[in-house]
DNA sequence: GCCTGAAAATGAACATTGTTCAAGAAGAAT
DNA sequence: ATTCTTCTTGAACAATGTTCATTTTCAGGC
């Protein structure tokens, strides 16, 4: 046997598959909210047996827990590809970036979110460590605009400012509980991160 | 048989179960998180048969939507119990009370917000309604401290405040994705307060 | 106290859905 | 071609929400 991986016809359809399945729940997340997901659906979709999907994510939550890793990624791509070059506009861009991909992908960034372990089973580390980076990226433009602040600190309100923009679009955005009408959401959101720039002394343009 | 209503023995057994129910299913979902919640261990923790728990709130949905129907209520009375003289030393108090709230109540508050309808039955509109009066409470105060301010602005800003500190608090008491260590959380939230309303106008103390 | 009709309680049976696993199919190695 | 490994399958099982025919309860009238 080969030292090197090989790609055996076995392991491409296999991989395939898995992608396949991976699309597939994530469209079914998507447009019909986890708690509508189910294995059979899914499995069916595939055309493959219920067994297989257990043979690739174990159970039934590491299918949920790899579609909800791939949101993460999505969104940090997302904030990620915010200009950087203006600190002040990059934070707004940030705000105006999340709010954008929880507009497209409400029920993908709720499953992120909502979804509860069985029992007690601890919740995989990597996917934390996504979010925290993910909630991390108004440090960097932070930094820049508050050069003489300890850096402990804006490391803390880095999270809180944006944990704080992730409370109003969520709410904002629940169809049900409206906090905020949505078409101001934009608006108000960019009008809420000046205001509190104003308050660490940061003038307004 | 009277029009007055009378308090036969069999209604009050009745009331006595319902109001019983009620309390094991809370205390079940307080701490084991609603995901561990099922029929068979409320009827069996009560006494009664399954039926019975049917009977009395038509499904499941119902026993869930009567408990965080009550949490709603819990947490709107602790926010009006906040002192309102001062209309700065409120907002704090709010956003303590919050925080109260919801590390003694982490569970209830979770189960209100990330509880999803079966299919696509629609939320109960007076759950929604008792939810968005909750978060108004920073209304009062913002009005006092921003007498000049266009009031349709003031009520989105309290909302929008309010939405921002619950963002904060659910995120930061997630002990899964701490985007805010738990210790520093309340003196944390009083600065961003403080640092929010600087930005509006008004000064610190 | 007994009878009777209405209301409620019951829990076995059913429906849905996550999970397991023995048997078989498919492919790789020789 | 044969063997050996691995993967796939889907029937069976387990857990859990839901229904409903039957039984029990009991208020009201006699």
């Amino acid at each position: 046997m080969n030292i090197v991986q090989e790609e055996s016809r076995r392991d491409r359809k296999k991989l395939q598959r898995r992608l396949l399945l991976i699309e597939i729940a994530r469209q079914l997340i998507a447009t019909k909210g986890l708690r509508s997901l189910k294995v059979r659906d899914v499995a069916e979709a595939v055309e493959c047996s219920i067994g297989s999907v257990y043979n690739e994510f174990g159970d039934f939550d590491g299918l949920i827990l790899t579609v909800n890793r791939e949101t993460v990624l999505a969104l940090t791509a997302r904030l990620t590809a915010v200009p950087s070059d203006d600190p002040l506009r990059q934070l707004h861009g940030l705000a105006d970036a999340y709010l954008g991909f929880a507009t497209e992908h409400a029920n993908l960034l709720r499953s992120l979110f909502e979804h509860r372990m069985e029992d007690d089973r601890p919740f995989p580390e990597d996917i934390l460590a996504m979010v925290m980076d993910a909630f991390a990226v108004m440090h960097a433009p932070l930094v820049r605009l508050l050069p003489d602040h300890d850096p402990g600190d804006v490391a803390l309100l880095s999270r809180m400012m944006f944990s704080a923009v992730h409370g109003i679009i969520s709410l904002g955005l629940e169809e049900r509980m409206v906090a905020v009408p949505p078409e101001r959401l934009r608006e108000r959101l960019a009008h809420f991160i000046d205001t509190h720039l104003a308050g660490l002394g940061i003038p307004r343009r």
